[in-house]
DNA sequence: TCCAATTACTACTTATAGGTAGAATTATAA
DNA sequence: TTATAATTCTACCTATAAGTAGTAATTGGA
């Protein structure tokens, strides 16, 4: 019942690129080394989230890693998706079969409830609300 | 952000056990069969719960398993954390930290919620609840 | 006593997540 | 053009969960 660790690490490095979104580039050395991720594990990380669009890469030297679009545009639940770590609705706690609506068990009804706020935290955040209010990390 | 196979397995045993209590003692064949679960497995996770102490076997000709206490008193929440899958309270979503209300993200108080919701169905519903109510499975 | 039916134990295999190593590629600055 | 600093790719290693195989131990009954 928790996230994967590459889910953590992104959403710590996004968020952290989001709370520094004023020099315009960040490359993995800087973020490995602030964020105390293994540097090799970290590259693999965001080579995953380059690929899916959310961030742009630039090689060579004094290349780096940002944003294409606003951070304020960018929702948690993209970034868990890249790792399968969203919650799909036809998601079962107890992983015995698939809700549809016709036959359910008894703690069915009971696990909607904490799923669909667990959907909405993450539909609903994006990387500017979470670098931009709480503790910084 | 789901539960381990071993305790989807585990709770569909154990109410299935439940749900068929007036036959005094199944045996691991019977269960296996009955519940689509490979044999090997499933007496690897009935020797676990045997040895928490949640269901006595009996073995030899004519053994199996049966339940010590009553149905109603076992609850869900037991099961989970024999395979270390219940959901403690220092448990963050994140990953990144422990909770401890002096320093919080922007998610935490949006975490607590479900995670509530979750803890209190699991430590609220007994084996006798999920297998009396809803689909029989 | 001996057989058959049962769980328990030990060890192995497979699949997946987590993590590491090194070379290849790319692009800038000098 | 060349050295250098960066990402990317391929391949590997390690840890853990998931599943399998074979055998030992236990028990009841013929
Ligand atoms: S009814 Fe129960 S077992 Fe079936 S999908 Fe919903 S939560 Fe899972
Ligand atoms: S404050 Fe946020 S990061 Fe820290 S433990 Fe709570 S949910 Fe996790």
């Amino acid at each position: 019942m928790q996230l994967s660790n590459s889910s953590q690490y992104a959403i710590r490095i996004l968020s952290y690129m989001a709370l520094h979104k004023e020099s315009k580039l960040l490359n993995a050395t800087q973020l490995a080394e602030a964020l105390q991720i293994p540097y090799k594990f970290l590259t693999k990380i965001m080579t995953e989230i380059v690929k899916s669009g959310l961030v742009v890469s630039i090689r060579g030297r004094d290349g780096g890693y940002k944003f294409e679009k606003p951070t304020s545009e960018i929702m948690v639940n993209e970034i868990l998706s890249i790792f399968h770590d969203s919650i799909p609705d036809e998601q079962c706690v107890l992983g015995i079969g698939f809700c549809n609506g016709l036959c359910k068990c008894a703690l069915h009804d009971q696990w909607m409830e904490p799923k669909h706020l667990m959907q909405k935290m993450f539909q609903e955040s994006s990387l500017e609300d979470i670098a931009g209010k709480g503790c910084k990390f």
